[in-house]
DNA sequence: GCCAACGTTGGC
DNA sequence: GCCAACGTTGGC
């Protein structure tokens, strides 16, 4: 099976790349959308993670992850104090799941949004066309050109 | 801080 | 099952 892509945003304020960087790897709790939680669902090991800042200065892609452990259910969604906690969900029919991630790499500078919209090759991506969904599908296309942008250190 | 875009909820 | 009201996301 070809290796697949994806964005994953987080609001650096709470877990940045730097974050990741630490720590090595986290667990990608607190996703509450059925369409990003279908994409966590369709995450296979071995899958490559953008790793986006959202409510950032500047929004954009900090970095890399990757999947190391497939969609399983997310704990905090039955814990009552947690932000995450649906009292709809029980341990045996868990409503959202999530996926693990491992520290790739940090881009010297983020690939910022202005840019991303501006370059016609990445028009079609999911953050321009619907800018809010936190977990969305990449072209391979659209990664290579940004892990190539990512790469090379701005002016 | 504002507000557009998008999702969810709940009355009917 | 529609849709108005409301809440959230996230760029600016």
């Amino acid at each position: 099976m070809a290796r697949r892509y994806w964005l994953m945003k987080s609001e650096p304020e709470v877990y940045s790349i730097d974050d990741l960087e630490r720590d090595g790897h986290t667990h990608w709790d607190g996703v509450r959308n059925p369409i990003a939680r279908k994409n966590m669902e369709s995450m296979e090991v071995g899958d490559g993670v953008l790793f986006y800042h959202s409510n950032a200065k500047p929004p954009g892609v900090a970095g890399l992850a990757r999947v190391v452990k497939e969609a399983y259910p997310d704990p905090t969604q039955f814990d009552k104090k947690s932000h995450y906690h649906d009292s709809r969900a029980t341990p045996e029919k868990p409503r959202w799941f999530m996926v693990d991630v491992e520290f790739d790499e940090r881009f010297p500078d983020v690939v910022g949004l202005p840019e991303i919209k501006d370059t016609p090759q990445l028009a079609d991506m999911v953050l321009v066309r619907n800018s809010r969904l936190s977990v969305q599908p990449v072209q391979k296309a659209e990664w290579d050109w940004i892990v190539k942008r990512g790469r090379t250190r701005n002016g």
